[in-house]
DNA sequence: AGGTATTCACATGAAACTATTCTCTGAGTTAGG
DNA sequence: TAACTCAGAGAATAGTTTCATGTGAATACCTGT
């Protein structure tokens, strides 16, 4: 028997550490809120007149990332469609998710994506924005009805484009002669509505609701009811969940961090042909979770950001720091040298700065004085991290 | 010594350009009646 | 004559380039002592 179909056969013999592993996948919807009871009964109040064709108030949801924001929505909404569609009243509600790439991330596909949400399907270019606009405007006003647009992540759709088309959106209420609609954001950020523009600002928040993270006992009873469906029994080893939690707690109390933290280290420990899950595994599980979300991050860059992280990776070992010019330098010396197009210095220095937000270069802005101002580079990585990232950049790029 | 003024090496902004992908339109072509 | 093909115009988007303007502090340059 072949090696490959050996392996496959233990694989089979071997049983799994999951009973239902979907319930650590982030697209899980579990029928009870931890922890969130009040948010979601507020949610619930301000939602409610909808059942009654009134139009709610929009609703504005702050939180940090894995707070239960998403969830309590959808919790909320879920509920909302199922007492609607028992009482026939003409309501329903789109969920967009704003970040998405290529999906809702700009005002056309925004628009375009509620289109599809309502069965009809948009060419992804070629129609001018106002013509998508206004297929919108007449399928929501086929009929008397009550929709809700839940846009998760506003944040940064606002930052990549501006606020005009929140704007927009806030007034359609006033061209719909028999459908109304009702706005609820979702964002990460904080202190995001403060640089909207204020008519925006007034309309959109005329409810708002703030998600405090969850402390670390609240993430450990999270994570404890997850498992406890996740696994088989005694699978987790003492010590792991507690663990866990402390490290999402650190990290302003994100949930779905520890969610995915407890998957990967079962994942593991299945892999190493282990039946319970030790703090071994979750200590390595931390590791990969961080690198591949930074190998992730800088594989899905396009080729020129990836030349440029290269370059800075080649000059690493020797240097710790380094300037925006001994960077250009060397990045259009290895260009030349692989027959890249080289670009301006002007992009290379936006380029670093993308690079920065992404957190995979720690960049700083300093001035030397008589001899200039520029950025400050270094890398903010592990040596591991670096081997790899620099491994996978070389064959992405196919240099050397 | 103490105070200004310069100056460097980029940063940051705005606008415009390029290439690609897609639709729509209308002229020209084709095939069948 | 109806159906089909195909080029060209127009849009949206991503990634750049071009041009213009901004900027923090180490030095150079004064000034009066």
């Amino acid at each position: 028997m072949s090696k490959i179909s050996t392996f496959f056969e233990n694989f089979l013999k071997k049983d799994s550490l999951f009973t239902e592993k979907e319930v650590l996948l982030p697209s899980y919807l579990p029928d009870k809120v931890l922890y969130r009871e009040e948010q979601v009964q507020q949610v619930a109040e301000i939602l409610a007149p909808s059942l009654r064709m009134e139009k709610p108030s929009n609703l504005f949801i702050y939180g940090k990332t894995g707070t239960g924001k998403t969830l309590s929505v959808k919790h909320v909404i879920e509920s909302l469609r199922n007492i609607s569609k028992t009482n026939e009243i003409p309501f329903s509600a789109i969920y967009v998710n704003c970040k998405l790439k290529r999906v809702a991330d700009t005002e056309y596909r925004l628009i375009a994506q509620l289109i599809k949400e309502m069965g009809k399907k948009i060419p992804a270019t070629g129609l001018p924005t106002d013509e998508v606009y206004s297929i919108f405007y007449s399928l929501l006003d086929q009929k008397k009805q009550l929709v809700l647009l839940v846009l998760d992540e506003i944040d940064q759709l606002t930052k990549k484009i501006g606020d005009e088309m929140l704007y927009n959106l806030t007034r359609i209420n006033s061209e719909l002669k028999q459908a109304q609609i009702c706005l609820v954001g979702i964002s990460n950020n904080l202190v995001f509505a403060e640089d909207l523009d204020p008519r925006v600002k007034s309309s959109l928040s005329e409810e708002e609701l703030i998600f405090p993270p969850y402390n670390a006992i609240q993430i450990q009873e999270i994570l404890k009811s997850r498992a406890k469906r996740a696994f088989k029994e005694d699978t987790v080893l003492p010590g792991v969940i507690e663990k866990c939690s402390a490290y999402a707690a650190r990290e302003h109390g994100d949930v779905r961090r520890a969610i995915d933290l407890l998957r990967v280290a079962a994942e593991l420990a299945e892999r190493s042909g282990q039946q319970q899950i030790s703090i071994n595994h979750l200590d390595d599980a931390e590791q990969k979770v961080e690198t591949d979300k930074i190998i992730h991050a800088a594989l899905n860059q396009p080729k020129q950001f990836q030349m440029v992280l290269y370059t800075i990776l080649l000059v690493s070992p020797q240097k710790k720091q380094f300037f925006t010019g001994e960077i250009y330098e060397i990045y259009s010396k290895l260009c030349k040298q692989h027959q890249f197009n080289v670009l301006t210095q002007r992009r290379i220095s936006d380029i670093l700065a993308e690079l920065d937000m992404l957190g995979i270069i720690a960049a700083k802005i300093i001035s030397k004085g008589r001899y200039g101002r520029t950025r400050e580079i270094s890398l903010a990585l592990d040596p591991t991290i670096i081997i790899k990232l620099k491994e996978h950049l070389e064959k992405s790029l196919r240099v050397e």
